[in-house]
RNA sequence: GGCCCCGUUGUGUAGUGGCCUAGCACGCCGCCCUCUCAAGGCGGUAGCGCGGGUUCGAAUCCCGUCGGGGCUACCA
């Protein structure tokens, strides 16, 4: 039977002197610990000149969505945190779809059976409960009683709670090894396994069996999983013993946890899921950044100071295992929150115009079809409020009002409040003050204007602080509220040159209309 | 219950026997700037889980204890 174990491809063969990869179950929503997995395994690679690789571990098929591997396509994507080798880009060891590799293991698993590592299981599901219910019920350690080692089909039919469909289990010896190195926390020891079932009834693999075999015909030098993972290691071990294979080194990250310090929930913790960061605003890359700040240090400058916001190329270059934190760290979104400011601050006028469209357009700020010249507004509206958002989904707000027509903006609640009987005043003065302001377009596409901020905060002031002796805040809170219908708006002036003499002087008379 | 992993301010981290009256960042609070709100500048708040050792000296080493987490599936 031997003849039939497929010969070991040696790494030698396949591209990269490290392969690392991910392999995400595609049972819902991406989860955060994906990418967060993804960018420790991809740095490594990157710096090591190796390859990542993305495959696809789907032998849940009770648990399988059909959308869900797109959707991991589609966020790490986002991300950048590409990968050279997967379903969708093939490769020198496709498939990587697990439920395609099905003809791979088969063999494997003749092999343990032929060689005595492993046994037929003809247990059913409810035997197995009982079984178990009745250790816990004892406090006995939990483990499969071994009910079916050494019998016949024949002879466990005989006996109660057989099943058509067996399932195949490891014969985990007595001095099984438990103990093995890690790249994070240096020498391990974990649980004695059970003898866990590596082929299910339905003919597909289990985790244990499948991650074997596949990490080794895929030549993955690099195993980096989360810390959940190290309590199963020595079953991986033991298969990679009885294969003739030399195991992978072992990387077990710290696990991302929920405010109360659980594993991190996708039910507990709406930020689990891949796909809010993108709906709430978040720049891809201030994900990554705060992905790669938690449990691993941030550099620090000549003065001793941390330095916390960086690239992922940066992350690449100064990555090593040793420096990576144990300590499971709570997914706190106040920082990732600020380096999203940060990095939205940082962008230039024109990317940070282009990723604020599709965010305007969905809440009915913008049509599909923006004009030319409803683009070229919004750049220059965008330039107001690049350090006003921290993120992206706040832009709507304060762009909106330069948008609507001059006699529909909306008078916010409290900016009407907040409205004194004074308003009426100072917006007929100011109204006279910004009439006499020239409005002329000399030079070059208008280079020359006359209607610009700083005339016409020279007018607005002279108007009213000096002309009616109003504080500043009183004196604007108005103007601010005929222009925007708001109480918070980009800034004042400015504001005004971008809406044009026009639209700036209908909308004080609309306001003073209403007083 | 059993086995395993982990324990520095609210959060992320620095610190590997003296440089620690524990540094940095975010958050929070206050002040400055200011047409609102931000951004920016300045300052402040808050921590080595606990108890024993070892040592001239411990956040750093050892033991215990407590606490948290993970695993304990024909899920990954």
């Amino acid at each position: 039977m031997s003849e039939q174990t497929p010969a070991p491809t040696p790494a030698a063969d396949l591209p990269g002197p490290v392969r690392l990869r991910v392999a995400p179950s595609p049972t819902g929503d991406p989860h955060v610990g994906t990418a967060y997995m993804s960018l420790f395994n991809l740095a490594f690679a990157r710096q090591q000149g190796g390859r990542f690789i993305l495959r696809i571990e789907d032998t849940d098929r009770a648990r399988f969505r059909e959308d869900s591997e797109q959707q991991v396509f589609d966020t790490l994507r986002w991300l950048g945190l590409t990968w050279d080798e997967g379903p969708d880009v093939g490769g020198p060891c496709a498939p990587y779809r697990q439920s395609e590799r099905l003809t791979t293991y088969r063999p494997y698993v003749e092999r343990l059976l032929a060689e005595g590592h492993a046994y037929r299981c003809w247990c059913t599901p409810e035997r197995l409960a009982e079984m178990r219910a009745e250790q816990q019920r004892l406090k006995q350690p939990t483990g499969y009683d071994r009910m079916c080692l050494g019998r016949t089909e024949e002879e466990r039919r005989a006996l109660p709670g057989f099943s058509e469909h067996p399932v195949v289990r490891m014969l985990v010896p007595d001095d099984v090894e438990l103990g093995f190195e890690d790249l994070i926390r240096g020498h391990l020891t974990a649980p004695r396994p059970d003898d866990q079932v590596i082929l299910k009834a339905d003919g597909f693999p289990t985790y244990h069996l499948a991650v074997v075999v596949d990490d080794h015909e895929m030549g993955i030098t690099h195993v980096v999983r989360g810390e959940e993972w190290i309590s199963s290691t020595p079953k991986h071990v033991l298969l990679y013993r009885w294969l003739g294979l030399e195991p992978p080194a072992f990387a077990h990250m710290p696990l991302l946890r929920n405010e109360n310090k659980s594993k991190i929930s996708k039910r507990k913790n709406p930020e689990a899921r891949l796909t809010w960061f993108e709906e709430e605003g978040y720049l891809p890359e201030a994900l990554v950044n705060f992905l790669g700040l938690l449990a691993y240090p941030p550099a620090q400058d000549a003065e001793g100071n941390d330095v916390e916001v960086f690239s992922f190329a940066d992350f690449v270059d100064r990555f090593d295992w040793r420096e990576v934190n144990p300590v499971g760290p709570i997914f706190d979104l106040k920082k990732l929150d600020w380096l999203n400011g940060v990095h939205i601050r940082g962008l230039d006028l024109p990317d940070l115009t282009a990723r604020l469209l599709p965010y305007l357009q969905r809440d009915g700020v913008l049509g599909a079809d923006p004009s030319l010249g409803e683009l070229a507004r919004l750049e220059q509206v965008t330039a107001l409020i690049q350090t006003r958002i921290a993120h992206l989904t706040e832009a709507s707000d304060l762009v909106a009002p330069f948008y609507v027509a001059d006699d529909a903006v909306e008078v916010a609640e409290d900016a009407r409040a907040q409205l004194t009987d004074d308003a009426a005043r100072v917006l007929d003065a100011a109204y006279a003050a910004l009439e006499a302001v020239p409005d002329e377009h000399g030079g070059v596409l208008g280079s020359e204007a006359t209607f610009r901020a700083p005339e016409l905060e020279a007018a607005l002031r002279a108007a009213l602080v000096d002309g009616l002796g109003l504080k500043p805040r009183l004196a604007f809170g108005p103007v601010r509220t005929a222009l925007s219908g708001r109480r918070v708006s980009p800034p004042l002036f400015e504001s005004m040159e971008i809406l044009g003499k026009a639209s700036t002087l209908t909308r004080l008379a609309t306001l003073r209309a209403t007083l």
